[in-house]
DNA sequence: TACAAGATAGACAGATCGGTTTCCTTTGTC
DNA sequence: GACAAAGGAAACCGATCTGTCTATCTTGTA
């Protein structure tokens, strides 16, 4: 039994050539030949290139979620902090040296309609993310969980986007601090 | 002589069909198609499609910027409710029926490296967008202008980012609200 | 009226696109 | 050892891609 199955091998391929290269951008013929693949071996897996595109976003959903909590996981225990180390979690990401933005903002570019299949799959992604930090946001025992989770959301965002776009590095450190404002706001004095 | 020349006519085509589509997806032919235009006056106006990316990015800039800064000047002539006037701009567009995001965003995730010449075009917009926000800080007085921009940038890149993935359309309402605290803390009490 | 510039439609080129199909080989299982 | 399933290589399809070229027509100007 092979360590990837030839479908893990494909979407480990078009992660890395969806996400550096785009979609449109990126052809079949590439994906199979970096993956070590016959075309006909793609095609019992995905019935197309959107098919592979949705299994690649959502592959990337699982992976980079589960990165994000188990790098604030380990950044601290303590709720309250937890919220600002999400962004000490992105600004490592925002260091890589191969991070060209966020995928699912860079998808939603090139998907633009709200209701096409992958858009939804990166609206859904985003969704999750402000979940997962709603749920920090309970932890921690903010005062509007809901609405603080929204705003920090908003901040990674532009954190992600003023990052790649026009090469500031610090972007989520920035973020960081007005987020540290926003959550002790938040925070009802005893 | 016509209302718009032929370059006119292929740069307003491109707007449209770049920013719905994207950069990739749309094609050559369909641009001189729904221009009015034949193939070979598109090369002869432009070298190629990435000079033709380029300009219509350009055009882009210069539109965008000039409708913002109209936009804000119409909202308020106070230098302080200016800062916050921007957030009420960017509401109006993402609240318009064919919004799909930033056009340089879009491009940035199409055109990711950093040293490609459309990226670079979209970092220079928007160091153009930051500088315009520093002025009007400064105008307002604010104690640390150049901060106070990145920040306000930030929030605004943000809620763009909210807006088209996620469709939320309150979000450069929710980004406002963020930008009033900046400003208040920003402003030396007397 | 003559001429040059610029526009036209559209054929054409060569590459690539997503996707299908054929033929053959490998491989795991009973 | 037989058999079915999966994979591989590559031909093939029609469409589309960017870009070139030819041959004709319009238009402003001298």
């Amino acid at each position: 039994m092979p360590a990837l199955s030839k479908r893990e091998q494909i979407v480990t391929v078009a992660l890395e050539l969806f996400y550096q290269n785009g979609f449109h951008a990126t052809g079949i013929d590439r994906i199979i030949k970096e993956a070590g693949v016959s075309k006909k071996t793609l095609y019992n897996h995905f019935k197309s290139k959107d098919e592979l595109v949705l299994a690649t976003l959502r592959k990337r959903d699982e992976l980079f979620r589960n990165k994000l909590m188990r790098k604030v996981e380990r950044l601290s225990d303590v709720p309250k902090e937890r919220l600002l180390s999400v962004f000490d979690a992105i600004s490592e990401w925002i260091n890589e040296k191969n991070f060209v933005g966020c995928m699912f903002i860079n998808a939603s570019a090139e998907y633009s309609e709200a209701d096409n299949p992958s858009h939804i799959v990166c609206a859904e992604h985003k969704r999750l993310v402000r979940e997962y930090i709603r749920d920090l946001a309970v932890q921690a025992e903010m005062d509007k969980p809901e609405e603080l989770s929204q705003q920090i959301n908003l901040l990674i965002e532009g954190a992600i986007v003023v990052a790649h776009v026009s090469g500031n590095k610090n972007a989520a450190t920035q973020a960081k601090e007005i987020a540290a404002m926003l959550i002790n706001k938040n925070t009802t004095k005893k």
